[in-house]
DNA sequence: CACGAGACCTGTTCGC
DNA sequence: TGCGAACAGGTCTCGT
């Protein structure tokens, strides 16, 4: 579930009331457990429990698909993975079944990082720039413009869509929404970036934002077993919609393996243009 | 720099 | 019905 607006929409709701009527912020973490060992990238397991224990949370944020948790002394990074998803329990309820690692409230109430595929990670640092400081440009951020954008691609010899997927050329996008960025940008993901021209780029740019806008204010996508309560899965144009018809144009959607990952195109919007050709 | 293959993981769905 | 294959929202490392 994890790409830019489903990481949002969980730092959201982690900022605002819980179930037993209280942000976490502000809360003291009282224990800690790590029940997956390599969830932790660092510290040592040993230091993370008694490094963390007694911070209090001051704020949650986020930074393309990592979630900050801003404590008293240090930052926790999280990063969802594949399944990843952040939980509040509270004792009465079963507990879920991947729980990974939990942080304990007073209150009887506990965040719970609960990560079924198991490739999530947790950084406990006071350097949070080390892990964070190789990610490109916040998509969604007034100062990234499409000029930037234009002038990020030119020197770029490689496919658009494994560009759009590289963190370090622009943070956030995942699968879903590359496919449907490019999509609403009329520009099929095997073109080389170096040859989009100024006005594609500015569409573009567009899409990237209109598309990470319209995940946020539908609370991210939920699909298969992994559901939070998002419905941007009902709004796809074509991920996930392999064999149905382009909403735009009526053409059958194709799926196509590009860069070793699934992607969905219209071929009659999203024309491979050659060299040579126009 | 760019790319593909393989690894890390579990669970669901597909195809025969 | 059963069983293996394919597939899944991500990212890292290695070899070419």
């Amino acid at each position: 579930m994890p790409e830019l607006p489903e990481v949002e929409t969980i730092a959201r709701t982690l900022r605002q009331a819980g179930p037993i009527g209280q942000s976490i912020i502000g809360q003291r973490i009282e224990g800690a457990q790590l029940l997956w060992e390599r969830t932790l990238v660092t510290p040592s397991p040993a230091e993370f429990k008694r490094r963390i224990v007694r911070q209090s949370i001051e704020d949650v944020s986020r930074r393309g698909k990592y979630l900050v948790l801003k404590l008293s002394h240090d930052v926790l990074l999280i990063h969802l993975g594949m399944s990843g998803d952040l939980l509040i329990e509270i004792d009465s309820q079963a507990p879920e079944g991947h729980v990974r690692m939990r942080l304990n409230f007073e209150g009887g109430y506990r965040l719970c990082f609960n990560d079924p595929r198991k490739f999530g990670r947790v950084w406990l640092t006071s350097e949070p720039q080390a892990v964070l400081a190789k990610l490109g440009p916040e998509p969604l951020s007034p100062s990234f413009t499409s000029e930037d954008l234009y002038q990020r691609l030119q020197p770029r010899n490689r496919q658009i869509k494994p560009l759009l997927l590289d963190q370090t050329f622009i943070a956030g996008l995942g699968n879903i929404y590359a496919d449907e960025a490019l999509h609403l940008a009329k520009i099929h993901p095997l073109t080389i970036a170096s040859t989009l021209d100024i006005k594609q780029a500015e569409r573009l740019w567009h899409s990237i934002r209109q598309v990470l806008e319209e995940g946020i204010q539908r609370n991210g996508a939920s699909i298969d077993w992994v559901y939070r309560g998002g419905d941007f899965q009902n709004y796809f144009q074509v991920y996930h919609r392999t064999g149905e018809t382009c909403p735009v144009c009526g053409t059958t959607i194709e799926r196509i393996i590009v860069g070793q990952r699934s992607t969905h195109i219209c071929p009659t919007c999203q024309p491979l243009k050659h060299a040579g050709q126009v």
